[in-house]
DNA sequence: GATGAATGAGAATTCATTCAT
DNA sequence: TATGAATGAATTCTCATTCAT
């Protein structure tokens, strides 16, 4: 048996809310876009009461914030644990291939998610600096030079975007010629 | 008998009115995002009564596809009319080059407008046709092979992305080494 | 007959609406004070839907604003135009107590109404200045110096404050003989 | 076995943490005002947790009805203890005065406070008994006959009740004549 | 005893949309 | 044809109050 908790702080009694609420705001901005996220679709979603979103989010702000931080360091190391061991197998254009192959036909849903979140911040400044780290400029640094990382970088948002855009996706084999140009540097 | 109106929907008797709104919209849309599209803002932009937004418009999403209509029919040859002339004098990298610094430094606010447009109709599929033309992919093809161009369009798309997204400005000198990389194929 | 307007630019459905809702709003104020000052409250006295309150009133701030300015003015002249005959037929310091007599006896709710809303601006300064003229200081002036009026004023502010904190009458006969010491200046 | 309480209320074990409360509270309400008195706002001034003031508070009546009776209690006996001195040195009217000057200029806040809790009773009967006290009638009734302690109270009431309005100061040389028109019978 | 999670009842505000004139 | 008054439906946000722990 257990020591009694010495001052026993109050537990909540759904320990997980705050969680369930981000998770069902996530879910409402992917099905239906940002401009969606209502406190009442939140709530619903979540299947708690309004009070409770409004309880543990200071305003629609707080909860869009905590929103993009948390699918934002849930996905943080994705794309870099996901092409480390394609580039092994396939080389650096055939491991950026297979990762937008990955993204954009299995993943589109996610990728719907963070892009909405991402382009979201376009006219709200303050959100800026919570998706600051989803430039892809980053993602192929480690197994290049920097000129060719950035252009990398540029044309793997542009295809990410089509893809989010235009509802498409991009298979490893149709992209990966085009990457070659650029990593073949010939 | 007069010959029919092309388009069967109700044209009242001042299409400069009509105009004179959707410049207004475009205003608002460009400096606060669609988010701020409202019939009140726009008829204290445009400085008409709120009956007239109304009056010429069925409803918001009218006014928004009349809208993006204009913007875009108004910038339609715009990439291909610029990049021409940039090309015959620098070559294709250095023409797009002097193209992104064009928009990205001397049309930015312009950039932000279409692509707050463009980017407003991720889950607004009806306007998705609206927009359709302002892909890059085409800009670059009749300079060159089409995977070349779809790779160009891809990474011009991102480049814009980021200006738009992050605030930035992309010189011609800073750009055209990355797409020399492309366009010479070496 | 009547020459048709030229252009009729609509006129309201209801065209004592706005004032309506004002008359409203001081009945609340006056019966259950300033807090009791919603727009659902003043709604249901006015018998208008909820959103014409705050479609004629752009805040809350708004809509108590307009209603001190107009019990403001309605009572602009009051206490002056009251006292001239009553000076004229007792003197200044039985003119005055008939003042009091006036307002806490016959005129109490009024009364109430007006200070609540004066003292409703204690800590809103914003509201100072529409209730800037509500002071004593000048109710006596032209009949005697400045320094008995100053002195006057105090003391009618402190007798009128006492009538509706303490919700208590004051007659004349009780306060002549104390507003005669001050005037007498003996 | 031990006495009674006093009080039958429930009075639990850390009156320390009880007075904290009340503290927080009065500070809050000479900030900005009854309106401002939330159990949150409390909670944060006085740096206790929100269940701490529930739980010492039945509601928030409760809350405002101890800080007045504790603010008072505090201040009871100050006016009369301030002018006893004062009177000796200066005589009645040259004491009151001083005794103005000493609570507009140098005790403001303390006053606005006091006048603040005052006032907000206006549309609240049950809180009235509790400032009963706070009436100026009895302030000079020591030093004069009762009809003229009655006068300078009302008009101490209207100097003090400006002060706090108009948020302005008033010296003792400023006001010493004014009290001696009526001091002075003459 | 003490606490903070939880919630329902407002309250202000915004706005598309309708419609009488 | 044009307009602005009018309104209902949402939405954000605030809080007193309750209650499980």
């Amino acid at each position: 048996m257990s020591l009694p908790q010495t001052r026993a702080k109050r537990r909540p009694n759904d320990p997980a809310r705050r969680q369930r609420i981000i998770e069902a705001a996530a879910r409402v901005v992917a099905e239906h876009g940002v401009d969606a996220l209502t406190f009442r679709a939140v709530a619903d979603a979540a299947k708690v009461p309004l009070g409770s979103t409004t309880y543990y989010f200071a305003d629609k702000d707080d909860l869009l914030v905590s929103t993009i931080r948390t699918i934002r360091e849930r996905n943080e190391k994705s794309f870099h644990d996901l092409l480390q061991p394609l580039v092994a197998e396939h080389g650096l254009a055939g491991g950026l291939a297979a990762l937008v192959e990955e993204v954009t036909v299995r993943q589109h849903p996610q990728l719907i998610l963070e892009y909405g979140l991402y382009l979201s911040t376009l006219h709200r400044p303050a959100l800026r600096k919570e998706i600051a780290q989803w430039r892809m400029d980053a993602v192929a640094r480690p197994y290049c030079d920097d000129q060719t990382a950035r252009l990398l970088g540029f044309t793997l948002e542009g295809i990410l975007l089509q893809s989010v855009m235009e509802d498409v996706m991009f298979f490893a084999t149709d992209v990966e010629p085009m990457l070659a140009k650029i990593t073949d540097g010939k």
